[in-house]
DNA sequence: CTTGTAGTGATATAACATAACATTTTTACG
DNA sequence: CGTAAAAATGTTATGTTATATCACTACAAG
């Protein structure tokens, strides 16, 4: 089996996660550069957090990590620094959890579908997130004006599955 | 232009509403006594609160109504009766905005779409809500067992879109 | 009529999020 | 450089959404 598992084809299986959290750190320092944003201290800390863990985390979560290491220790820091992170595609927002999580295709901006387990809330990413064309027709009949769907999947990964039986 | 509108065709379009509202309570009353629920005062009311509605409502917004009506004033009333008319189908959560709204398709069971005013709240539903080919499979192939899938487009609904221009 | 279950009342608190304003850091530019 | 404008952060307070827990009541089934 190979060793160099490439991220951005990762479902739920396993993959040497340091080269996660050190490509999308990459992604984003070059990224920021680029477009002359500033990927500051608790900004960036921020994006390591969530990139460490491959489950959704909370704005409380990541607000006592942030704290533990003296960069912040009130709320509107670390929503201050997911809203940036947001903005900037390098995470997104799991409606169902009220919780974030690292994207796992950083660099292309994309309309993501999420599988989530509801047991470890561990989160699979899919890049490509059409709604059925149903949706589309009905908005577009009804004069409706898409700007942003969400799609997410609820249910159980494989070794929450193997656990519960 | 035809009178009798038929709700499980709503959009946004204008209809004749007071037939939702008694249409709604009377497909919950019907399933009610066929399976044997019990569709209380607290829990009829806050279906039709919602049914009045057609955006989507905070809990609170319906605790409040519930309130003057002296109908129990506090949160746990109303997420009981949201959660017992979520159970059976009868009203539907909006994950984007943390609000409910009641089933345009009472009766059966189903998993529906959403179309989402980001500016009035204001909610159409589709029936029909199947995900990309694309998530299926990869649910597939990474052995992550589906359970729920939330589909919620958000955007402007012709009347708001007129408003902001 | 009594007993178990479902429903309700009530208090408290947890969890998630933002408004508002003061202060500091960075950048741009003369 | 120096300084003004802009961006980011610090801090306090509060708003919003949701649930745990325990006491009490209603009601249907035996």
């Amino acid at each position: 089996m190979r060793k160099r598992q490439n991220c951005s084809l990762l479902g739920f299986a396993q993959h040497d996660h340091k080269r996660c959290v050190s490509a999308g750190l990459k992604v984003a320092d070059v990224y920021c550069q680029k477009h002359k944003l500033r990927l500051t201290t608790v900004r960036r800390r921020t994006l390591s957090i969530l990139l460490e863990s491959h489950t959704a985390l909370g704005a409380y979560d990541v607000l006592a990590r942030l704290r533990e290491e003296g960069l912040g220790s009130e709320p509107p820091v670390a929503y201050r620094a997911l809203g940036f992170l947001l903005e900037n595609g390098f995470i997104h927002r799991i409606e169902r959890l009220n919780a974030y999580v690292a994207c796992s295709h950083p660099g292309a901006l994309h309309n993501p579908a999420f599988l989530i387990c509801s047991d470890c809330r561990a989160v699979a990413e899919s890049t490509v997130a059409t709604t059925t064309g149903t949706l589309n027709r009905q908005a577009r009949e009804s004069g409706f004006q898409i700007e942003h769907t969400t799609i997410e999947a609820e249910g159980q990964c494989p070794s929450c599955q193997q656990a519960n039986q």
